[in-house]
DNA sequence: CGTTAGCACTCGCGGACCGCGACTGCCAAC
DNA sequence: GTTGGCAGTCGCGGTCCGCGAGTGCTAACG
């Protein structure tokens, strides 16, 4: 674990100095940089020393001896965790974002796709979103539609207005009548009830009840399906991003991100694993598991739905990312989001 | 407009021998290199002579003077319209094409990003499927959900099961018994009608029946919202697939590329222009109108729901792609897209 | 007249080479 | 502890060049 007391003032001075222009030019900065721009009371000199021995103690590296120094995962750690100051998101920025989410459908799947997209642009980066544990969601509202004479379309509303739907077979032909009759006990029964707590009173219903029981069971299958599928896809947007920064255009290591980021599922497991209690989660560098994030950066945290933490929401980067400007964005993305997620009421 | 008869059938066989090559190998392709796997009767010093003649007629060109030939514009043009053999898929891809739509959702969406998938898997390029107008849709039912005492949600079924949402604010408090007596003379009265139906019939309707003429009109709306946004919308697929071409490790191609189908709309307008009675149409290079394809290719389809044409799938790639094989198989998804859309009923 | 062998020519590609410039580390002096 | 001076390192960009692939042309052949 890193102590702010391992550098003396004028060497974190020097280190973020270092940080805040190599993530603003890309280029490798000297000692003479250094002391013209940031430290106008020292030589390039005495910088010269202090970066060796931030060398030495594994903050900065350079890339060849005759270039300048750059941050190591090490050095990135240490400016996040004492270094950078929260730099707000500029004021046009915010009502940019907050015109956004007002203009986003009264649904939850409209709201996070307007989050990663909103996220994406505003931090030139490719944007994470996943949804929540449908599984835990209230269940609002059943309906049931006759398609043909034995087969049934479960339509099912969930917190957040969430949708979903699935076909099911029945036993015996049913008039759309029987089943709407059939939808409004359910609706009585299970109306506030997650699909969690469902199957645990499904069990104890014991065997009787023909279809409607066999409607239940899908229904809580549906919810549970979508849990399996969507919860380990997650929502991106961005890539056009990428494409932009100098670190990748060595296509390989892009062909790398892409893969990981379009399957999905890899990536669901590390952002379910963000530290709930955690203002905003920095992963630098070798600090990630997965080793297409090697030279990646995530910034990621987290939003409410009635006032419940539901999901992540995050940015993922080149290491070489201004932390203090996508800590801000990605804050303020979360809190909008949480917003308009409690104005759909429940 | 090209007939075959302006090459003599030599020259079509030299061409197509061309086009074949190059596209397998991606090297420009040399005279002694067609003497000796396609034209071991002749001499390289007579190919010469006829590629001569193919690049002053307009239907190959030489990347410099000491290198192969490849084909124009033209010449993939030529090649597509009269040389190109049907390649049927491979029964292995048949099988695997078929198993995953039978494991596809009973719905429209999922049937659309099943076909998306399959299609950028099975032809290592990117996938375009565009939605139905939904404004031509049926619709099989309505559902109205109490939110609050003045916030309504109506949900639409549509053909193909595709469901619709939006939030309506009403005028007065209406309890959920009421919605509930309203969602059912709706459903017996719009059932089967499209929303563009249902236009005509609201304005002949007269200013009078309140809140039910306020739902009826916003769920027009809904409708007619989402083909405004989701027909712009373009599903795809497979950008990883681009990355492995070569024509594509200049980075800023691919960017214009990404920008152009990320964003969309000017593709959806280039898609619903398919001429829907060709089989499969293909659209080369510089036949492009938009600037960012001018070095790729379109291969385009229809499918069908309900016996009637309702949307367009394809793929785009680099202008050098197998046409034969890739023609075969978006004709092969486009075939099981209608066939799982057919057996959703309606 | 179409076909072919021979040949001179063109030109891109990859490797070798090199000078410039940026930056460093070290040392001696302040 | 700080600083100016200086020799040393090394990547980058540009130039140069030989190789090889492939061509177009010409003359001869059937």
């Amino acid at each position: 674990m890193l102590e702010p007391s391992q550098l003396d003032e004028r060497k974190q001075r020097i280190l973020k100095a270092v940080v805040s222009d190599y993530t603003l030019t890309g280029i490798p900065v000297g000692s003479q940089v250094l002391a013209a721009k940031y430290f106008l009371a020292l030589s390039s000199a005495t910088i010269r020393n202090e970066l060796a021995d931030l060398v030495g103690t594994g903050y900065l590296q350079q890339p060849h001896t005759s270039a300048g120094r750059i941050p190591t995962d090490r050095g990135y750690r240490y400016f996040v965790d004492f270094l950078m100051q929260p730099e707000a998101a500029p004021s046009a920025v915010r009502r940019a974002v907050k015109q956004e989410f007002e203009i986003a459908p009264h649904n939850l799947e409209g709201i996070l796709e307007k989050a990663a997209m909103v996220l994406a642009q505003i931090t030139e980066n490719v944007s994470l979103v996943t949804a929540p544990e449908t599984s835990e969601s209230r269940i609002k509202h059943i309906d049931l539609v006759s398609l043909e004479a034995q087969s049934v379309l479960i339509i099912l509303v969930l917190e957040g207005n969430l949708i979903k739907q699935q076909v099911v077979g029945l036993e015996r032909p049913t008039t759309q009548d029987d089943l709407s009759r059939m939808a409004a006990m359910l609706n009585r029964k299970v109306r506030g009830q997650s699909a969690n707590e469902l199957t645990t009173r499904l069990s104890q219903l014991g065997p009787d009840r023909g279809e409607q029981r066999r409607i239940l069971e899908r229904l809580v299958d549906s919810i549970k399906s979508h849990q399996a599928q969507r919860q380990t896809v997650v929502l991106h947007d961005g890539f056009r991003n990428l494409l932009r920064h100098p670190e990748f255009v060595d296509v390989t290591r892009l062909e790398e991100l892409l893969e990981l980021i379009e399957q999905g599922a890899q990536l669901a497991g590390i952002l379910q694993q963000v530290a709930f209690e955690k203002d905003v989660e920095v992963i630098i560098g070798r600090e990630n598991t997965s080793s297409g994030l090697r030279e990646c950066s995530l910034v990621l945290t987290t939003y409410k739905m009635a006032d419940r933490i539901r999901g992540t929401v995050g940015v993922v980067g080149p290491t070489r990312m201004p932390y203090g400007q996508i800590v801000a964005r990605v804050r303020l993305v979360s809190q909008m989001t949480s917003e308009a997620l409690g104005n759909l009421g429940n």
